[in-house]
DNA sequence: TGCCCGATGTTGACCGCATGAACATTCCAG
DNA sequence: CTGGAATGTTCATGCGGTCAACATCGGGCA
């Protein structure tokens, strides 16, 4: 990284990608709340105002960051899904499948509680971040969703293919295993053993598919 | 300042009290992030440090703040619990009492999303707040969860009562309405149309009970 | 080739916030 | 009545976000 030896260049040269780096790693120690502009840029060894050539403020540094985290969330559970055996039967698969990715989430979640934050954190306007965007601006859809709610329409289809298979059934299954991410990150439930906590992960996921196969 | 009328004491009387519900107001304009110790006093009308009389400092004013709107929580609950009709079977009363506690728990996340937020903030030590208490100190105990984990028992007692109901039942569907009111409120899932966010809602409670149901 | 402009950094300044120290004002118990 | 405890105030420090003005560098155009 930016030659520490020799070319003490004036120019960074990356200094976009590094403060991205830093921002990233910070959040990773204390999550979004700890990407701090004036950290991010002394770890770069820059002024604090060298990040404005490259970011609105604050509020674009931590969006990159987010975007970064989501990544990294859906590759957990992808890790998660691909670890997972197959199964002769396509319905027992999907389950698996199913149950992989959860685990992926909440294993992601729980391993790099601040990345998992800062993944859903939303730049308020409030403080002095963010003029609120005037257009209601879609949000760029989240791999880590997409992933669970494919996975839950197979196994709609493959087993037990009930003909109302209602289509806020992935809401629902991402709802159990964000609630269940942040109360054990952030929540009542940090600071659980081990051992019940996986009770608990595991009980969730037995709601999830029952519920999955139910609906 | 204060008492423009009259009694203009040095000494406000009740300035404790004043603090709390200004911050409480604040919470509920714009959740943990906007209640700020100086906007705070100022709008009681006394000095920034005046505060510290009564608070270590701003992590003890947001936890009171929290306590407070944990209770609002749990009052939100029982009020949608208290309106829902009883039934002759208790299998089905104890099925409708979860689901009107869920509604209600949802309900005040979506109607007050400030004060929900606040009921499960984590003041962090990374700030300025908070000096990490060196004592694990034991929770304080959530009415919410409470009130859900005695349905639930109820509810498992009371029907299909499968010999082993997983004592993590509770957590699982604390998971998913937390994690259903996060998402509504500050999550992806904001700004869903209201119709679309119920048909949400109400998924998720069936997968609760069903999921409760068969655990 | 050499100069000028645009991109990229730097300084300095302003403002809000959390806090701590020292000083002022009340109030009440003895 | 009076002095200390309780409760406010003022002043000052340090941090973070952001803006404006100024400094450097690098490369393309005359």
């Amino acid at each position: 990284m930016a030659a520490i030896s020799g070319g003490n260049t004036y120019h960074h040269g990356d200094l976009r990608n590094a403060l991205i780096c830093a921002a990233v790693a910070l959040a990773t120690e204390g999550g979004p709340e700890r990407v701090v502009l004036r950290e991010a840029a002394r770890r770069v060894g820059v002024s604090p105002t060298a990040a404005y050539r490259h970011f609105d403020g604050r509020g674009e540094l931590l969006r990159t960051v987010r975007t970064h985290a989501r990544r990294e969330l859906a590759d957990s559970m992808e890790r998660a899904a691909a670890r997972e055996p197959g199964a002769d039967d396509p319905a027992l698969a999907a389950e698996r499948r199913v149950a992989a990715l959860c685990r992926g989430y909440v294993g992601f979640a729980v391993e790099q509680p601040g990345l998992y934050r800062a993944a859903f954190c939303v730049p308020r306007p409030g403080a002095t971040d963010e003029p609120a965007p005037e257009r209601p601006q879609t949000e760029p859809e989240i791999r880590a969703f997409t992933l669970l709610r494919e996975a839950l329409e197979t196994l709609a289809r493959s087993g037990a293919a009930r003909p109302g298979t209602r289509p806020a059934t992935g809401a629902a299954a991402w709802s159990a295993v964000h609630g269940l991410s942040l109360l054990l990150v952030d929540g009542p439930l940090r600071r659980l053993p081990v051992q019940r906590r996986n009770a608990v992960v595991e009980t969730t996921l037995a709601m999830v598919v029952s519920g999955a196969r139910a609906l």
